[in-house]
DNA sequence: TGCAGCATGTAATTTGTTACATGATTAA
DNA sequence: TTAATCATGTAACAAATTACATGCTGCA
């Protein structure tokens, strides 16, 4: 399931410019799924080019020019298609439980602000799925309940594991392993390391 | 934080070789990072050429050539500050949720494996842990403990999320709308679009 | 005066995945 | 005898990110 499969599911709801489907993907997918214009505008000239949409140019007065893309039915029947035949896989790469497994190499400040910044990401990501689902009429799809629900449901179980857990990380503590001990110009020197 | 930093990371560890680093992802980092040898023995040849690790060649009887690699003093302190300066990010990609939420567009029993399988995978993740980290013994970093219940505790919210709501996806079924009604023939003529 | 929003795209680069290629040993 | 484990790698390919490039409107 690529960029291109998901505008194709999107637009299989509305139609859609690329500009909007990013604000879509923004919204929704967002916890679980992210793509940047550099992937959407591509996408949708290559499904235009294999007739899944067809795409009618729209000039607006003070706005720029609009590219709305709908559906057709080769495209409808090539997204049901996709959902029959493709067996979801769940990539996830958090760098933040990358780095807190190394948690005896970093600084108990460092580590707090760390985990600070990532519960109050969390903490606003159940926020924000609650006003949007706020927001759904009665005619929102049962799926996107389904996925709000579920975002919202994790989002809350990690906040909670990491505020319930955290403390584990100072027990070990040890006192300034000697690497820990950079003064400001060795630092500046390291930085510059390329990884 | 790409596989070569994280090969770094767990290099400060232990001195290992390709096939052991491929392992020890597998087990620890599995459920939120991914590597295959495909970029972890670039990674590692990358390392030994910027002299981040050091490599010793030794022939074993009946097993193959190992190359085993240790991490150097200035690998050390890359590492550190690769963990002083990168700011986590999470990427995840779930398409699993991007299926579900175009769950009007499936059938109910696809739906049904679907999620089943899920399950049956979370469930499996939340034992495979709990068995690694009874293998443990009191050296375990606090990191991998930290990391560990991380996983558990996210891939356990996740089944019992899908568990208790799996029934609001077939509230609104409809009855077979048009292009859910493939024949076997028109499948494996649909089948062949490229998406 | 400056930034945010609207709107489209391309090109280079990065990164990782998949498939290929090799080959001995050992346990079932 | 067949599959799994050990072990290393390369090359082609796919996919997405980032940076670049443009330009008008309306608000503060």
């Amino acid at each position: 399931m690529d960029v291109k499969t998901l505008c194709l599911g999107l637009l299989t709801i509305n139609e859609a410019c690329g500009y909007d489907l990013k604000k879509e993907f923004e919204a929704i997918f967002k916890h679980f799924y992210s793509a940047g214009y550099g992937s959407i505008y591509p996408a949708l000239a290559d499904l235009a080019e294999n007739g899944l949409v067809s795409c009618r140019e729209i000039s607006q007065d003070g706005k720029p020019d609009r590219k709305t893309y709908s559906i057709t039915e080769t495209g409808r029947k090539a997204f049901d298609d996709a959902l029959r035949n493709t067996n979801p896989q769940h990539k996830m790469r958090s760098e933040f439980l990358a780095m807190l497994y190394f948690a005896d190499h970093m600084e108990a400040d460092h580590l707090r602000t760390l985990m600070d910044d990532r519960v109050k990401e969390l903490r606003e990501a159940v926020l924000h799925i609650d006003r949007i689902e706020k927001e759904w009429g009665p005619d929102t799809t049962v799926g996107a309940q389904f996925v709000a629900g579920f975002g919202s449901a994790i989002a809350k179980a990690a906040a909670d594991y990491i505020e319930s857990n955290r403390e584990m990380l100072f027990s070990n503590e040890v006192e300034s392993p000697e690497h820990c001990n950079v003064t400001a110009d060795e630092e500046t020197k390291t930085v510059e390391t390329r990884l």
